[in-house]
DNA sequence: CGGCTTCGGTTCGGTCATTGAACCTACCTG
DNA sequence: CAGGTAGGTTCAATGACCGAACCGAAGCCG
């Protein structure tokens, strides 16, 4: 979307933000990212995503300054992508997505989001039901719902099915334990 | 998006949303919807898109129900395209992309939003500012910034240079006053 | 040392979507 | 009848995406 043509000549931060993050897979990227997926491989396995196409989207995103690639060990060389403030910037567009898909796709019953401070749930304005306060990024768990497949092949869905504060790394299980 | 490789297996309401709406020039063409487009041809003067891509747009949102197809004459027949609640409730998103886009991608004062019932501005979480409460999209009226064009090309955003409420049908000149 | 595995990619041929231009139909207007 | 408007369809070329294969650096196993 970015190459060729694009949406330059629309005068609308809507398009614009399209324009940065409108591409296949790129806000499945940064949702991931928020929900805590850093490594290649994991995002990988999660997604389904190719190869290719996963290499270029991480690419523009940490060139856009929504993702940041750093080394987190020497030997072997590994890098990881955490999400920026730029990135976390994008939750409320993707809870708002979410709403909907909720209400008027289905998938009811996958996920909610809670307010780790006082358990009360978050609703679609991004304000705790309960408290009322404007619940930051940093500060929701996501937790897990009966419409999700119980046992899912992938590392990273079986990381999601215990619930998770955003933005904390995932940890995935060893394959060893897989079996 | 829809056609060939989906997101049908990620379990998750976000995946769901953009198989329906994450096609390139999709979410646009809601958004002058919300805006008040309702014709092909303006559709199409407004957005620069392949008449081949409207085309397919138009339809798989009608067939969505994120649009609706409605004769409005007869002699010669037109029709056109009116969103239904069902696109209404994307709103929440599109605020929420442009937010972002305003605020990390540049497009600021181009437009802002404001509540029709008390002039109050329309925050990010929906909400009027003045008044507190949440702005259903019908209350909301569209002021255009000083950021924009003030002799765009086409007649829609012509149109869309004087304050303009939500989901009201957009007039747009007819051609020879602008000569 | 040799073989195997993991991580994080790149390369490649085939397929699918998007693009812009041209064309088409139905209707109206002068 | 010529020309214009509205709302499309068709087509060749280009670009994006897909899946599978390959690759290199490093570690681990015996």
């Amino acid at each position: 979307m970015a190459l060729g043509k694009d949406y330059v000549t629309q005068e609308c931060s809507i398009a614009r933000a399209l324009e940065v993050v409108g591409e296949r897979w790129t806000l499945l990227v940064v949702r991931d990212a928020i929900y805590g997926v850093r490594r290649y491989n994991d995002f990988l396995a999660h997604l389904g995503i190719p190869r290719a196409v996963l290499s270029a989207r991480l690419r523009t995103l940490t060139e856009e300054g929504i993702l940041e690639k750093r080394r987190y060990q020497e030997t072997p060389p590994r890098d990881e992508y955490v999400v920026t403030e730029r990135g976390t910037a994008l939750w409320p567009a993707l809870r708002a997505l979410g709403q909907w898909g909720r209400e008027h796709v289905g998938g009811n019953r996958l996920r909610s989001f809670r307010h780790a401070d006082c358990g009360g749930n978050v609703e679609a304005s991004g304000t705790c039901a309960a408290c009322g306060t404007l619940v930051p990024v940093a500060d929701v768990v996501m937790v897990p719902g009966p419409g999700l497949d119980s046992a899912p092949a992938d590392p990273v869905s079986r990381a999601l099915l215990r619930p998770k504060r955003l933005l904390e790394p995932l940890e995935t299980d060893p394959v060893h334990l897989a079996h």
